[in-house]
RNA sequence: GGCGACGUAGCCAAGUGGUAAGGCAGAAGUCUGCAAAACUUCCAUUCACCAGUUCAAAUCUGGUCGUCGCCUCCA
């Protein structure tokens, strides 16, 4: 029985699908307009690590995550519309269309996606190519009276869901009352959220622009996460996830207009993904003391380690993200390699043995931390559990090929969750005739060292050995 | 000011009422000329602090201190 977290509960909850077998999530993706950070993708490898599991546990999962490449806007406030683009902002900085911007952006993205090993979702929908789906729900809440228009926009108005407010723990009174923000005059609540914005005033040179029933203008953000989770999962999805940064305003707002235009709940479960901090600092774009996955690719960290160091720790405790923190993934996932080697390589013995009864448990405690909120530090300790149990069948030769298959492919079902493991024996590297004869010929000089206790030699010539490729182990 | 999360060994970290998982680092040992790997053993009388509830609290309640996040761009 699966258990999650519900931001909106603030409780575990089972797990119950909206179809039987079947789970949707939706996942806040990137705004198109900078390179992403490892900030970004803590938060996509938690959705990623969910979607896996899932698919682990047989469920058929669609996952779909947007491109937004219409651009929200940068440093200033959202609620009261001040502030510029950051597409065009983009746009300016690098000389380039805003289309350039955005599709420069994604393929990026999408390459670093490849690069840590996530699994394919469903479908990737850009916002600029639904634009008609965003006008459609637009109209239906101006069709039920809660959208009121200003000299730039159309704007939501919150009076009219008492609800706003539910996800963060604010109430709209709370809101009023902490107020931090200048209120805009022409809306009524500083609040109020933009559905559509007018090209005019400070967007009259808005490159992306569309017609729409309000005039020639462009969606709001918050817009397009309605929109694309409807046309793709439906009225009611099972998860939405985000970095919990996006509880307030943008999930909010999603969920006054989802449950406005349908009229149904808009999300059964709503994960969030804690901060990523560096060195106990805040990460942000603002602050420019963020890691893009190529800057830790081109320092010499694997991928591997760079997406175990982040699946690893739990999505809902802060991390704090060092470079010692990948060195000890690294670690991590090498002794689970050096133990797969060591399976693929073991001499297999007739007659029973214990692993199979082993891999059993393993699983089932594995499964139990899983099944618990994602809890990947009590799996991880089932599968610390199951290394050793297994080697000392394989040392002490009770270890038959059954045995073999089996616990190969418990590895591999395991590693479709964290996909960080590798699988391909290594094979030693093919010599020439001459090189093996040349090797052999050092490997008996050593020896005969070895026998003359002559060590600095012995070890000159392992060195020389374990350049060419050729590893010395010494047994007595 | 409002909302929320959290504080467990040198580090990472699990554990929501029954007496502290696991990993890294460290120490000792087996093996070994050395090294590597592997294996064995050790490594929190204690869970930020103070009260309280209870036969029993890291776990529940109240308070104190501290850290972090959101409320303004960010996943």
């Amino acid at each position: 029985m699966f258990q999650i977290y519900n931001s909106m509960t603030r409780k575990k909850e089972i797990f119950k699908p909206v179809e039987e077998n079947k789970v949707s999530i939706y996942t806040c993706g990137p705004t198109v307009y900078s390179n992403a950070h490892v900030g970004n993708f803590s938060s996509f490898l938690m959705a990623d690590l969910l979607v896996r599991y899932l698919k682990f546990k047989g469920y058929q999962v669609k996952w779909v995550m947007n491109i937004t490449d219409v651009g929200h806007l940068t440093d200033d406030n959202e609620l009261t519309d001040s502030g510029e683009d950051k597409m065009e902002a983009a746009s300016r900085r690098e000389n380039r269309t805003v289309w350039e911007i955005a599709r420069h952006y994604e393929d990026l993205f999408m390459k670093d996606l490849k690069t840590l090993k996530f699994m394919p979702a469903f479908k990737y929908p850009r916002a600029t190519e639904h634009i008609e789906e965003m006008i459609e729900i637009a109209k239906a809440l101006e069709d039920k009276g809660v959208v009121y228009e200003t000299s730039d926009g159309i704007y939501f108005d919150i009076s009219k869901f008492p609800e706003y407010g539910k996800l963060s723990g604010n109430t709209i009174d709370a809101l009023q009352a902490g107020a931090r923000v200048d209120v805009n005059e022409d809306k009524k609540s500083p609040f109020d959220f933009a559905v559509w914005k007018k090209i005019g005033g400070k967007n009259l040179n808005h490159a992306m622009k569309w017609d729409s029933p309000w005039g020639t203008g462009f969606p709001g953000w918050h817009l397009e996460c309605s929109a694309m989770s409807r046309k793709y999962l439906g009225e009611t999805i099972d998860f939405h996830t985000g970095g919990e940064d996006n509880k307030f305003p943008h999930h909010e707002s999603e969920i006054a207009q989802s449950e406005t235009a349908n009229g149904k709940k808009f999300v059964n479960y709503w994960m969030h993904k804690s901060r990523v901090v560096v060195n106990n600092e805040k990460m942000s774009k603002s602050l420019g003391n963020f890691f893009t996955v190529s800057d830790l690719t081109e320092k010499g960290f694997s991928p591997e380690a760079i997406r175990f160091t982040f699946i690893s720790a739990h999505y809902r405790s802060k991390l704090n993200f060092t470079e010692e923190q990948i060195l000890e993934s690294q670690k991590t996932i090498d002794k689970f390699n050096d133990f797969i080697q060591e399976v693929m390589k073991s001499e297999v013995s007739e007659g029973s043995t214990q692993v199979l009864s082993i891999i059993k448990s393993s699983k089932q405690q594995f499964i139990k931390g899983m099944d618990d909120d994602l809890n990947v530090s009590a799996a991880l300790a089932a599968l610390f559990g199951f290394i050793k149990p297994v080697r000392k069948n394989i040392n002490s030769g009770s270890f038959n090929q059954k045995d073999k298959e089996e616990v190969i492919k418990f590895l591999k079902e395991i590693d479709s969750i964290f996909s960080v493991f590798s699988f391909e024996e290594k094979k030693g590297k093919s010599f020439s005739e001459e090189e093996k004869r040349m090797i052999e010929n050092l490997i008996e000089q050593r020896n005969i060292c070895r026998k003359e206790k002559n060590w600095s030699e012995a070890d000159r010539i392992r060195d020389e050995l374990n350049k060419m490729g050729v590893e010395v182990v010494d047994k007595k």
